[in-house]
RNA sequence: GGCCCCGUCGUCUAGAGGCCUAGGACACGGCCCUUUCAAGGCCGCGACACGGGUUCGAAUCCCGUCGGGGUCACCA
């Protein structure tokens, strides 16, 4: 089998979205493939100094190894490192001829571009022949240059793994930067070297950058690279066909926020104070749906005007993770949007993906992203992976929601309650529906409504009941859930009632709910003592 | 707007000229099971964007129209 060495290339501006989760599950499929012959690599473009930050690399790491995606080359390779690097071999090509200082300044070429569109035309940059005066004039005053790569003039193809031919007439060369002002490679010339330093064969990416991909073969034929095989994926849409961007979050903030202002009246410095910030940023933010806040900020918006996480568009990976989202599923969803390895499979795990992915399976059309489908995945991924192999994502799950008193459980009583919780949707429904184990007797509360219902209606039959279970329990010695069971289910017959007559009663006493896992493992669970505290507290104090 | 890509149920898709009165999954509706919530079982609803060709025969090939997305940076 040819060696197969893809990677996964994000710029650090945040949490990882599922966009770039999916192109990186590709690449890392690609590569896994391929077994011992494939490679995945990871590698930081962060030429951009002004939008990368330290922290959303260790975000983007961290959400990566949550997935499960992990990369072969122990160093992290960061092009923000590696600038003498690249401007060595710029040097070289400016030396060589194919590569040339260029002095326009960004006014000049914004005028230029005006004058192109008011013409219908296109505006293409070819390189524009200046004398050595003016060369040294410019060198002179110290004028600032960019370096643009001399791009031969002809016509270019390529043949796409996904998208097939693709080609780019000559006319519509122009000759790109690869050096900015500032000193920096641009992403066009770093993606080529380091992609041919690194020996990556594969390249899967987004399809944003299908254009760009004749720029990169120009540069490669230059310098002599290797031509790595190209795949340029779909995009992932939201349901409503718009783009599912890390903004759609911000969007619904931003609505939400200017709902709260208007009905009923609130002062926009009574929102400003509320969260923290200076009424002209608020400000500017709610009226450019351009500007983003950042997590935190985000955060305190929402306390101020009452939104929930949970009210927000799942984005980012690391939503889906706070979510309760299996990392499996997650992934699984994520490889059918765009990929099928033919014929009706569709539940897969890791091991089968690897197995049976090929660029060949590969869509070209977009996909919309429907959280009820992944869903439906997470229950099934849930439902086949035994309690115990769950507990490490249950974990990860807990890790982002520290509030969660089910923090304390051991990874045993963890297992048993994914276990109790069989058919769960969310590992957040699990957490929450068991949370009544984990907090002190006292600290229920009973909703009025399940009291209501279950202990005041038809007489107070409810409540008898509760009494008599409470005698029975008192004598009960095996509290296993099956002894529990069959004393209930004795006393059920006796008295003419259904299960259910005498499951809900308890139910509210113990949780303060109608809902709950399995009443008798959950009595198992809480131990004959709390469970007769809670059940006489509650027939002391609830109604 | 120029250029590039795409177009099968509401959604993800199977389909590579006859196997298609178009298959699966999710969602939705109904029924069943049930100590709650789920899960599960069964049944149902539901699509080849449109118009022309080519062919004995087209969802599949060609052309056009329409629709969607991408891209036109010293951002990646």
């Amino acid at each position: 089998m040819a060696t197969v060495v893809s990677r996964f290339a994000p710029s650090p501006t945040g949490y990882l979205h599922v966009g770039g989760a999916r192109t990186a599950l590709f690449a890392w499929l690609l590569a896994r493939h391929a077994g011992a012959d494939g490679k995945f690599l990871l590698r930081i473009e962060d030429t951009d100094a002004a939008r990368s930050t330290e922290q959303a690399t260790t975000q983007l790491l961290e959400d990566l190894r949550w997935l499960g995606l992990h990369w072969d080359n122990a160093e992290l390779v960061h092009q923000s490192k590696r600038k003498d690097v690249y401007n060595a071999i710029i040097d070289s090509l400016i030396a060589q001829n194919l590569a040339y200082k260029a002095y326009d300044t960004r006014e000049e070429l914004d005028a230029l571009r005006k004058i192109a569109e008011k013409e219908k035309r296109q505006f293409i940059y070819r390189r524009r022949e200046i004398s050595g005066d003016e060369r040294q004039k410019f060198e002179a005053e110290g004028r600032p240059a960019v370096v643009r790569f001399a791009m031969p003039v002809k016509e270019y193809r390529f043949h796409d793994a996904v998208l097939g031919e693709i080609v780019l007439p000559a006319d519509e060369v122009q000759d790109f930067v690869i050096r900015k002002e500032d000193g920096m490679p641009t992403y066009h010339f770093a993606v080529v070297v380091d992609d041919a330093e690194m020996g990556v064969t594969h390249i899967l990416r987004g399809q944003e950058h299908t254009k760009n991909t004749f720029l990169h073969i120009a540069l490669q034929d230059a310098l002599g690279y290797a031509r790595p095989v190209y795949g340029h994926l779909s995009t992932i849409l939201n349901l409503d066909g718009s783009k599912m961007g890390k903004r759609d979050r911000d969007k619904k903030i931003r609505q939400a926020a200017q709902l709260w202002l208007k009905n009923p009246p609130h002062s926009l410095d009574a929102l400003a104070s509320a969260c923290g910030f200076a009424p002209p940023r608020l400000e500017q933010w709610l009226k450019d749906s351009k500007q983003q806040l950042d997590l935190p900020e985000q955060s305190a918006v929402m306390h101020a005007i009452g939104l929930a996480e949970s009210d927000l568009p799942e984005i980012l990976v690391h939503d889906f993770r706070k979510k309760g989202y299996i990392p499996e599923a997650l992934l699984n969803f994520l490889a059918l949007l765009g990929w099928n390895p033919g014929g009706d499979k569709e539940l897969m795990s890791m091991d089968e993906m690897q197995k049976l992915f090929s660029i060949e399976g590969i869509g070209k059309s977009n996909a919309k992203f429907d959280r009820s489908k992944l869903l439906a995945f997470n229950t099934q991924h849930g439902e086949r992976t035994p309690a115990k192999e769950l507990v490490p994502a249950f974990r990860a799950y807990l890790e982002v929601n520290p509030d969660s008193p089910l923090n304390q459980a051991t990874d045993e009583q963890l297992a048993t309650l994914l276990e109790m919780k069989k058919g769960f949707r969310l590992l957040r429904e699990v957490d929450e529906a068991s949370r009544f184990l984990f907090i002190p007797d006292d600290a229920i509360l009973y909703d009025p409504a399940a009291v209501e219902k279950v202990l005041k209606k038809d007489s107070a039959q409810g409540l008898s009941v509760l009494r008599d279970l409470h005698t029975l329990l008192v004598a009960q010695t095996d509290f296993s859930h099956t002894a529990l069971e069959q004393t209930i289910q004795t006393y059920g017959e006796q008295k003419q009632l259904g299960l259910g007559k005498i499951a809900q009663p308890l139910r509210v006493a113990v949780t303060g709910n109608t809902i709950s896992p399995p009443i008798f493992q959950s009595l198992e669970m809480l131990g004959k003592d709390r469970t007769l505290a809670r059940i006489e507290r509650c027939l002391r104090t609830a109604v």
